[in-house]
DNA sequence: ACATTGACCTGAGAGC
DNA sequence: TGCTCTCAGGTCAATG
């Protein structure tokens, strides 16, 4: 779920629902989600305050704090992340981690059933990318298709593992790196600087285009057009272009779904 | 430089 | 039905 149009979809959710609400009280079901702040710091951050509004580099959320200081909450959500505003404490959702109750009745849940997600509070969104060192947001207006050649340097990594290197780049995950190399038409083993000029540029388009268009149908597989792959990224899925079986290969450790005919591995 | 593996966690789904 | 096995949309550190 969480890749980057997936927590483009969930800021948008939390800026619709949770914001300019004071918060009553923070329940802290799983403190190991609280990597870099004590408990006590994000009650004592949060409670009497409330969100003011909210901005997203790469697969991280921040909410930005009302108050004196700049201060944001910072939110990543690991494999199996979410997020449930409801008001009924009977529709609490399962594997809810944190809970922000606002003085309104109603509550957000931070859901991780894997709490393999990150919560913290930060004073600095620039200072925390850059101490977490990561590559600039995909949709960031700024970065063009320049930028992505510099990223791209000549360097001799697999496409695949470039894309989802959030070093280099902000956002990407397995499951939207193979749909961007499909429409792109390019093999996910493929070297890098093996990419023609015309190739990496339809690349950079597609990086763009399809995370756009993700965040379009909310992130939901079930809305999206007839010709994404990710519908069909599973044991027996066919390629919704030419119908040919779909093969799978590891790249980076992560199971990769490629069409073998429309794929190819050279430029 | 680059690729792979295991660890961190807790299921969900498949196969028997 | 119940058990076991494999896999899972992320990231980091260690190893080759």
């Amino acid at each position: 779920m969480p890749e980057l149009p997936d927590v483009e979809t969930m800021r948008r959710y939390l800026q619709a629902t949770s914001l300019h609400q004071q918060i009553e009280e923070v329940d802290v079901r799983s403190e190991q989600l609280l990597a870099q702040t004590a408990v006590e710091e994000l009650k004592e951050r949060l409670i009497g305050h409330s969100f003011n509004s909210t901005r997203r580099h790469g697969k991280w959320l921040f909410v930005a704090l009302d108050g004196d200081a700049e201060a944001f909450l910072v939110l990543h959500f690991g494999m199996t992340g979410g997020l449930k505003y409801f008001e009924n404490m009977e529709e609490d959702p399962e594997y809810d981690r944190i809970l922000f109750h606002f003085a309104s009745g109603y509550h957000l849940a931070y859901i991780a059933m894997r709490k393999l997600g990150e919560v913290a509070i930060v004073d600095d969104v620039e200072a925390f990318v850059g101490n977490k060192d990561l590559g600039p947001d995909v949709l960031d207006p700024d970065f063009d298709l320049s930028a992505f050649k510099e990223v791209v340097d000549d360097r001799w990594v697999m496409a695949k593992a470039l894309l989802m290197d959030q070093h280099e780049l902000a956002g990407i995950g397995n499951v939207y790196a193979d749909e961007i190399l499909f429409q792109a038409q390019v093999h996910p083993r493929t070297r890098i600087n093996r990419l023609s000029e015309e190739t990496l540029e339809q690349l950079f388009g597609k990086m763009k285009s399809v995370l756009q268009e993700a965040i379009e149908h909310q992130a939901h597989p079930d809305r999206f057009p007839a010709w994404f792959l990710v519908p069909h990224r599973h044991g027996d899925g066919t390629c919704p272009r030419c119908g040919a079986g779909l093969e799978r290969v590891k790249v980076s450790s992560r199971t990769s779904y490629f069409c073998p005919n429309c794929q190819h591995k050279k430029a």
